[in-house]
DNA sequence: GGTTGACCTGGAGCGCGCTCCAACTCCTAC
DNA sequence: GTAGGAGTTGGAGCGCGCTCCAGGTCAACC
C-alpha cells in the first residue's frame, strides 16, 4: 500500500489520522494497522470506497452498530461469493477455448 | 451491453464495424455475437480493454497468431485463477470476521 | 402524412481509485 | 554544520471504462 493511499483513505475518512511521533510524522498503533489490514481485505474484494465509507463510518458511532456493519458484511459475503461464482462460470468458457482452440481459431464466434 | 458500449468497442477496435442494413443500421452476424459474447466473458473475468484489444489485433491477423492468442488465453486463466483463489482468502477474513464479530464489535483491529 | 421511437454521429463528461507534484519540515549520519 | 532522505501538506492530474448529449436520419404505425 502506498503513502499516497494512505494519505489519501486518511482524508477520505476512511482511517482517523493516526497519533503522531514528536516531529509530526504519523504513527500507526496496532489497531491502526488491523484496520487497515481489514480495509484491504475489503477493497480486494471489491468493495467500492464509498462503501467502506459507510462501515467506517457506523464503526465510528460504536457498538450500537455493530448489527448494521455485520449487516453489511454479510451482504458483502455474498457478494464475493457471487463474484467466485461468476469467475469460475466464465472459466469454464476460457477452459473450454483452450482445449477447443485449434478448432476455431479464427472464428472466435462458436463456443458451444 | 450498453449501445454505448457496443459503439465504444466498435471505435477503439475491439470489433469489427458489422454489416448494415438497408437503413444504415448495424446488423450483428451470428459471429459477431460469438466474438461479443467472449469479449464480455474476458472483461467479466477482469482483462483490461487493452489486451483484449492485443487479443483482437492478432485474431484479425489470422490463423498464423493462434499459438500467441492461445497463450494470452492460458496466461490470463492463470490470472482468473489466482484471483479466485484470492477472493477465497479474503473470505476466509469475513467469515472469521462475521463469526466472531459480537467480540469485537468496535476494536476492528484485532483479526486473528 | 404526421408522430413516435430506435438508431446514427462525433465529441464531451464522468465516477472511481488512486498517483503525482512542488515546496516544505524534520531527523540522522557524517 | 551540512547533506541526505524520509515524511508532510494541499492540490492537480490521470488511466480506465464507460456514459451521456445534441442534433440528425430513418422505418414503422396510426
Amino acid at each position: 500500500m502506498s503513502v499516497d493511499t494512505l494519505r489519501y483513505y486518511e482524508r477520505i475518512g476512511l482511517i482517523d489520522p493516526p497519533a503522531r511521533d514528536s516531529g509530526g510524522r504519523r504513527s500507526y498503533s496496532e489497531d491502526d494497522l488491523g484496520w487497515l489490514f481489514f480495509l484491504t481485505r475489503l477493497r480486494t474484494t471489491g468493495m467500492p470506497i464509498r462503501m467502506m465509507r459507510e462501515y467506517a463510518q457506523l464503526r465510528h458511532r460504536g457498538t450500537t452498530t455493530a448489527v448494521q456493519r455485520k449487516q453489511m458484511l454479510l451482504e458483502h459475503r455474498a457478494a464475493v461469493r457471487a463474484r467466485i461464482a461468476e469467475l469460475q462460470s466464465c472459466l469454464e468458457v476460457l477452459d473450454y477455448k483452450i482445449t477447443h482452440y485449434e478448432q476455431f481459431e479464427h472464428s472466435e464466434g462458436i463456443t458451444a
